[in-house]
DNA sequence: ATTTTTAATGACTGATGGGTCATTAATTGC
DNA sequence: GCAATTAATGACCCATCAGTCATTAAAAAT
């Protein structure tokens, strides 16, 4: 008798009204009213999912994260130096709507809004993206395409944080499309010759 | 028969308690009654230097800006390669206090508090950073220490991205100081190897 | 010392927005 | 159709905080 929602599904159309929301006005300036709306729901619904926009945020990033991680599995591994720079340029080259997602992950994260918990899943994830780097640079090693005094993991690592410096300068200070395009130019060009032996 | 009072002197204290505030608890976190605190001053007397919040960040902002590209000023151009890695590496390795303000810089741009004004005022900042970068880099390429075909003015501008990856890499994400000198090296090796001819 | 002028103050206001809950709507089983 | 149960709603509550302003303090000039 008693009527019977899918709960994991609900939370899944929330999270992506919030995830609409946050990347239009960004998280500080979106009510949650906002949410509902954008959610075709009343604001006093989003309660029974979340109990607060804290731990909303939270979900709502670590499913962020969950999709961004996911991207990554298909990705073969690169054949040669040629395949990963590649593979990088695709990794900083973003559309509007990635980049908007881009600002959102820094704002979150550097405000402190979901506390210790936000932190340590954003920490965790990159640290999965540093891993997922590594990997890629570890077959590329034992293939000998690049030095072997390199330290995969530290590189991965570094990798991961300078294309994530270029992504969030993309998305906060350059407008201009074919310069950055030469920024990323630069930056494979860096990385070929570094890395190779 | 008026009291009299440097109003730009004012304008600096509070900036400072600003600055200290904002780096303690976080831009969004912190209060106007806060800063008056920090200041050793009342609420309403913040109101008779800044208009508004937004106005004293945005002040706040460009004075950090103007700090920060003064610290440059005074440093020499490398006469090698290996002064060039120096130099990055006392770029990318901050004390605490340096964290917080990347943190602090980046929850600000990526909120858009400012809206338009902080936002070009950090892109121009970005771009002087960048310029310093591709002077430095020029200078290596004239007297041959790095290859001919590097584009200084795209290369700088991406050495000043990529540092800044490593950088709120460690205010956001790696705790580990070891790991993060890790980063650093292989970051340097990969510079000095992809730059020189 | 007194006057004049501006600086500083902090109690107050008004708006905002997160979170609640009594009420209403839906859905299911009989 | 009806009863039972849970879902959805949105008006309401209330803490918060940016910004104001009548009042008080300070200092400069005579």
């Amino acid at each position: 008798m008693p009527k019977i929602v899918d709960r994991s599904e609900m939370q899944a159309r929330i999270i992506g009204a919030g995830m609409a929301a946050f990347q239009r006005h960004g998280h500080a300036a979106t009510k949650m009213t906002d949410i509902a709306e954008e959610a075709g729901l009343a604001k006093g619904t989003l309660y029974l999912y979340f109990k607060s926009k804290e731990q909303l945020t939270l979900a709502l990033m670590q499913s962020l994260f969950a999709e961004w991680i996911a991207g990554l599995e298909g990705l073969p591994q690169p054949r040669n130096l040629e395949d990963f720079g590649a593979q990088v340029r695709s990794n900083a080259v973003l559309d509007a709507d990635e980049q908007k997602g881009v600002r959102m992950f820094f704002e979150i994260t550097s405000s402190g809004v979901g506390s210790d918990a936000l932190l340590s899943a954003a920490a965790e994830f990159q640290d999965a993206l540093g891993a997922f780097q590594a990997d890629q640079l570890a077959s590329l090693k034992d293939a000998g395409h690049i030095r072997q005094e390199i330290d995969v993991d530290a590189m991965g690592r570094t990798l991961a944080a300078m294309v994530d410096g270029l992504v969030i300068h993309r998305a906060l200070f350059v407008n201009d499309e074919s310069r950055y395009r030469r920024m990323v130019d630069e930056t494979i060009q860096l990385f070929l010759r570094g890395l190779q032996r």
